[in-house]
DNA sequence: CATTGTGTAACTGTTATAATTACAGCAGAG
DNA sequence: CTCTGCTGTAATTATAACAGTTACACAATG
């Protein structure tokens, strides 16, 4: 996992706490990252229609999603997270032995069911959820079992 | 995730089937690797005593566990695979803002979170199971949803 | 005791990632 | 209309993770 989903999850809590509207160079101070980052990540954020942008003077990124609802699985989705997964692939496929040439495959499967259910589980916390924890010092935001 | 989880399933789904000693050469071979990445990888599974090793000519390493209950868990915690992690911190421990010095630890229990969340799931996955997928064209071995 | 293989350490090449620089284009204020 | 300040994106650089490779001490087997 790379940086971009913490930096998403950390900017939207933000914004969505402090109700106005905010710089890509502000947000980068809070989540501490360079502000091409921020908006590299905010782009995908705006098109998924989260958030919105205002141009000017004192523009910037104004959250417009509800925080209640806003699960931490539409942010990974938004920005196309993936989370566990190998660029490596083992065994080759042109070889007979189906071992060999099968193996690939079958390690990436499982890599994407247990993508899924990373993806499944994020639907248990909100940003509301997140936001409740870090100010009332709220028990940690728990992923639903079930899920 | 790195290639150790690749490599070390794939392996023991090799050992497992052909039922004899293979040098990390022979592994390397089929896995499609070199033969050092493939012993780092069966040294820790030797210690989980999950494979033992033959020395001298013709030696190299053997299938001690039973296939049907050696799960995908157990291996995941033999080389201690972590799936999902972020290196990166988003964030200030030390800025008064609660927003920016807490949400790094938010983080980083979510993602522990999901790592177990994975670990859990692998319980449901044997090295026989993907024996049998593999072999006889059996449906893909499904993580069990509730697991 | 010669041969073969494991277990590690050290090094190299490559890839992924975050940070940085630069700039075109747009939005709003005056 | 024009100036300012911000987004969106491309291009580049620096750095860290990772797989592959070389090398060798140690152990076990015939």
């Amino acid at each position: 996992m790379n940086s971009s989903f913490c930096i998403a999850v950390h900017a939207l809590v933000y914004l969505n706490h402090m109700q106005k509207v905010l710089s890509s160079e502000e947000l980068a101070q809070n989540v501490c990252t360079n502000p091409v980052l921020i908006r590299k990540v905010m782009s995908r954020l705006k098109k998924a229609g989260i958030v919105d942008t205002k141009g000017g003077n004192n523009g910037g990124y104004i959250f417009t999603a509800d925080a209640e609802t806003l699960t931490l699985e539409r942010i990974a989705e938004a920005i196309d997270m993936q989370f566990v997964g190998s660029p490596w692939r083992s065994g080759d496929i042109d070889k007979e032995c189906l071992i060999s040439s099968g193996m690939g495959e079958i390690m990436q499967n499982i890599c994407a069911q247990l993508d899924e259910h990373c993806r499944k589980s994020l639907r248990g916390i909100t940003v509301a959820d997140i936001d409740r924890k870090i100010l009332k010092h709220e028990k940690e935001p728990k992923i639903d079992e079930k899920a």
